[in-house]
Order: structure tokens, then C-alpha cells, then sequence
DNA sequence: ATCGCTTATCGTCGGTTACCGATATGCATC
DNA sequence: GATGCATATCGGTAACCGACGATAAGCGAT
């Protein structure tokens, strides 16, 4: 789970998803013109996101069709809810449940 | 945004999340022993989810009380789910919109 | 003013990450 | 079987991260 989150937690890799989202069809090596690394960078942040379940590639020589798996974040967005969704009533400092030595 | 990401990225810190969330009042020091790691190396993990603007400290001396900061990761959710909610009918690798040299 | 409690900061060390150029791999084509 | 294209992997370097112990800082109580 963390690591889904530390997939995330780089602006290349943002961008990639985000571009990935955005384009209808699927890209091959236009990422790495669109991020503005190199080759190999590219290859690596999309391994590292291959890898933590959030894209997949498809092969299609020679190139690789990269596309975002659908619903791979959810868990993710259920977490971020989960900790979003506390109850305001619950104030701060009420009853601190230290453990009382 | 990357920066907020990156605070979830790590095992420690969503457990400390976790914990901020289960808590109906406010803890102090307890985190460090709910981690399970050294009290500085807990501060540290604090500052990081300070800074990234996800939790917040209310002085209480001498202790800090922590709490989770509502809606804080309400652009991150909306960032995924922006990222979910691709149309499906986009199909794989059908017009790959490469630049035609 | 001193002590005790809690948190923040510092210095350091080891492991990981990000980046690059160069090279290897896989497949279709000729 | 050699060539060309797109991607993956390798080797290396610099920067960052995570962990710790030690130490400083802030404040209430004595």
C-alpha cells in the first residue's frame, strides 16, 4: 500500500499518469519526450509504476502499449477517505488516552 | 502535490496516519510507541506529514497534540480519482498518436 | 533557579533512489 | 542472417531518505 503511494510520490511519475489519462489512444516512447528524461529514466519510473500495479503495458512491437490499470488506485482512494472521513466531533486534546504509568 | 505522495509512501507514516485516525481524542507521545521506532525518528516522520500539510500540532505543553487536518487530502483523492475515471472505451494502442516524423 | 517531562534538532551512517550514457534484447522486415 | 526500431537492462555517480543516539529547547512544578 505504501508503495503505492511512493509510486506516486515523484513529479516524472505524475506527469506520466497524468498524460496517461489524458491520451484516448495509448503512447509508446512519446512519454519520454513528454517528460523530458531519458530513455532509460523513463523505462525505469514506468517499471517502477508497472510494479506497483498502477499501469500495465501491453506489447505491441516493437513498442509497448502502456495504458493505467483501471481501479488500481482504489484501494488508495479508500484509504485517503477512510482518513478523511473522521469525525470533527471527536475535538482536540479532550481526552488524551496516554497510558497511564 | 507529489510532496503530500510521498508522505503516504511510507509504512511508518500511514501507520501514524492510521493511528490519528483511530484516535478519538489526540495522543502525544504514544506514537512513538505505536510505531515501534525511536523518538526522534517519529518527530521526524511528523515533521515530514507537517510540512506536506497533512496533519497539524496543537501545543499543549509540554506535549504536541497531533490530529489529522480535514479535507488536507482532498486534492490527492481528487487527483486519483481523476486518474480512474478514464473512459474504458479508449481503447489500447488503436490510433497511437505518435509524432509522424 | 532547578528539575522533570516531552518534543525538536543535530550529526552520522548505511541503504535506496534518480539520473544518465552505453549496451543488450526482441521482433518485424528485407 | 543482417538491419532498424522501440524498449529493457547495466554500470556508475550524486543526492536523498530513514534510522539511530545524543543533545538542545520549552514549559510547568517544586
Amino acid at each position: 500500500m505504501a508503495a503505492m503511494a511512493k509510486a506516486l510520490g515523484h513529479p516524472a511519475r505524475l506527469r506520466i499518469l497524468r498524460l496517461l489519462a489524458r491520451t484516448p489512444g495509448c503512447i509508446g516512447g512519446d512519454i519520454v519526450d513528454a517528460v523530458g528524461l531519458a530513455q532509460s529514466t523513463v523505462s525505469e519510473h514506468l517499471r517502477i509504476l508497472k510494479n506497483a500495479g498502477v499501469i500495465e503495458g501491453q506489447i505491441d512491437p516493437p513498442r509497448v502499449c502502456y495504458s493505467l490499470k483501471l481501479g488500481a488506485l482504489r484501494p488508495l482512494s479508500a484509504l485517503i477517505e477512510e482518513l478523511d472521513v473522521i469525525r470533527s466531533e471527536s475535538a482536540c486534546c479532550v481526552t488524551p488516552v496516554r497510558a497511564q504509568g
